[in-house]
DNA sequence: TTGTAGGCGTTATCAT
DNA sequence: ATGATAACGCCTACAA
């Protein structure tokens, strides 16, 4: 299986009697090469079936132009449409894109990581995941010199770039329009605080329960993960609360699905008796029955931009790296699960 | 920024005194080298922080450890587990993973594997595109001796292997599950007929119609894509008949949420009216209000079995290629979109 | 057990 | 404009 006749510019070279090099030149599009060489080249190296070996142009110079993205998992509509921006931006500068999911893991992302290292990878954009606390093995990403940009989920190192969304101003968004539909008793399925975008949501959230005189109720803030079970789980928990909440803003979508199904199966309608919110604006909020109102993030745009940032990092030859923090503003989209005026209007038909 | 000062076995064996080989021997514990230095070198290529350059180590070995994977979309979830599971079986195995999306794009999906034969992978997975139908890209494929392993959209070249789901049969349960739900005007959605994945389905869904004298009626076949709004326009088509269906038996579960929600707001009721069935099981079907019945393709063990394939592939040193075809059995999930029993059970309740 | 030397396929430098 | 040659970092006969 092995024993791939592999054709090289030595054998392109044979045949035409011409150097290794100056094939190499015609096949690269070198100027100093006389046009009829060149078309020769072209000519004869389509003819015997060459493919250039980019291990071997790899090798000699140093650079792969492959880059690697590291997310905790690829289907997520989130990560995935990142993924597609990144893309987008960088095929037309003739870079390959590896992808490697950590599940949530941070050893299995140490070992991606160290894996897309040893493949001499020229650029390196994560999102960490859950679990990362350490963050040695990251660092090795800058102690090689590899170019590291971070999107959605970062981590705080000096001269690291990254592309986020201001996760404060979402979390304010989402419960100041929960406030306005006339909810005072707004629970938050938070995220796991080990990670900045969730403790940026939840305190956006404080913040604007503060601005509308609301008061903060720690009894309503619980943390779930982004399975449905545990929204399910946490309407259960608030469910045995005194006051139980009008509203429920989750940090997640999947949780916020969760959610609703519970409380669906207590006969609790949404959005009259309690308001959903849920973020990330997964392609199945827009399609349920009763439609979940969800923040996006343009994704699409936040890839588009870290490979922006990525490309502006590798021209800058030898000159010092530019810490670069960009921040996206987030979208509500607003749907049924939580708009009341909307049903309303209905009610008169 | 392009001054990567690498650590090189060449620089532990100056360090150690010693030469290049010992110390590339001593990393990659060939049996002959005395544990003392074995450790030595082992203790201050970490002191150095050293990293083995896979490029040059595959440029030697004609071997990268590299495969690919190549699918239209990452975010389906059926593809995203296919993935997953060909991942699981292979990391053990010290390979690594690259994944490209051909976006259905028969050019991008030949980009992509030209891609990544440059990068000289180990072996190649692929899902083709809908709009493949020269297979000259794919031939290439072959011609390198760079095993190839398809999975679920396959394409029939001689001595290819292949990981597929009996979707005659799948076609052919769902219909005839419809038929004892008590449903005889049914409607297939049919995907791409270029594809033999969806012919597959359609013939399945012939035949089970007349295994139970159902007359087929062409009428009832609408070719949609994967698009929610194909399935609504289906409806809409389907409606302007003498004779409405009572079933829906959609290929795809895009399809037949948009045709569900199409049905809900012309007021038809499900499943009483009309039962929906979908195709792969996408986690959504799961969640709805009104769970959608789908077949499921067990994608994990799809993806599970294609790795193994491979793996025997590449055992088989100098053996001639062995061709190998895998046909999964399909599994159906029955909901409420189909299960008009389950619906008079909670009637007497 | 360890060292020497050549080569994987390409490109860059220096001649010509 | 083209050719000869060295080098990228690693591995592996072959020799010692």
């Amino acid at each position: 299986m092995k024993s791939k006749d592999k054709v090289t510019i030595y054998d392109i070279s044979k045949k035409l009697n011409i150097s290794a090099a100056t094939v190499s030149r015609a096949l690269n599009n070198n100027p100093k090469i006389s046009e009829k060489t060149r078309e020769l080249v072209v000519k004869t190296a389509r003819e015997m079936n060459y493919k250039q070996n980019r291990l071997a142009q790899a090798l000699k110079q140093g650079r792969t132009n492959n880059v690697g993205v590291i997310v905790p998992y690829i289907n997520r509509s989130f990560f995935s449409s990142v993924i597609r921006g990144i893309e987008e931006e960088l095929t037309p500068h003739g870079y390959h894109i590896i992808i490697g999911q950590s599940h949530e893991e941070v050893e299995i992302e140490a070992e991606q990581l160290n894996a897309l290292l040893n493949t001499q990878i020229d650029g390196i954009f994560m999102s960490v995941s859950k679990t990362t606390q350490k963050t040695d093995h990251i660092k090795k990403v800058l102690e090689e010199q590899t170019p590291l940009v971070f999107f959605d989920r970062k981590i705080d190192i000096p001269s690291v770039s990254s592309v986020v969304l201001d996760d404060y101003k979402a979390g304010y968004i989402a419960t100041e329009h929960l406030i306005k539909e006339g909810c005072s008793r707004i629970a938050h399925l938070s995220g796991d605080i080990n990670l900045e975008i969730y403790r940026n949501r939840f305190e956006g959230y404080k913040k604007a329960l503060k601005d509308y005189e609301i008061d903060f109720n720690p009894e309503y803030v619980i943390q779930v993960n982004s399975k449905i079970e545990s929204g399910m789980q946490a309407i259960d928990d608030l469910w045995k609360l005194e006051e139980k909440p009008d509203a429920i803003f989750s940090a997640g979508d999947y949780a916020a699905l969760g959610a609703m199904q519970e409380l669906r199966a207590r006969k609790i309608k949404i959005p009259q008796e309690v308001c959903v919110v849920g973020f990330s604006n997964e392609p199945f909020t827009k399609y349920m029955e009763l439609p979940i109102t969800s923040m996006d993030q343009t994704p699409l745009m936040m890839g588009k931009i870290a490979a922006q940032v990525f490309l502006e990092q590798v021209k800058e030859t030898n000159a010092y790296t530019v810490e670069k923090k960009v921040v996206l503003p987030p979208e509500l989209i607003i749907r049924d699960s939580s708009n009341r005026k909307l049903l309303k209007l209905s009610d008169v038909s």
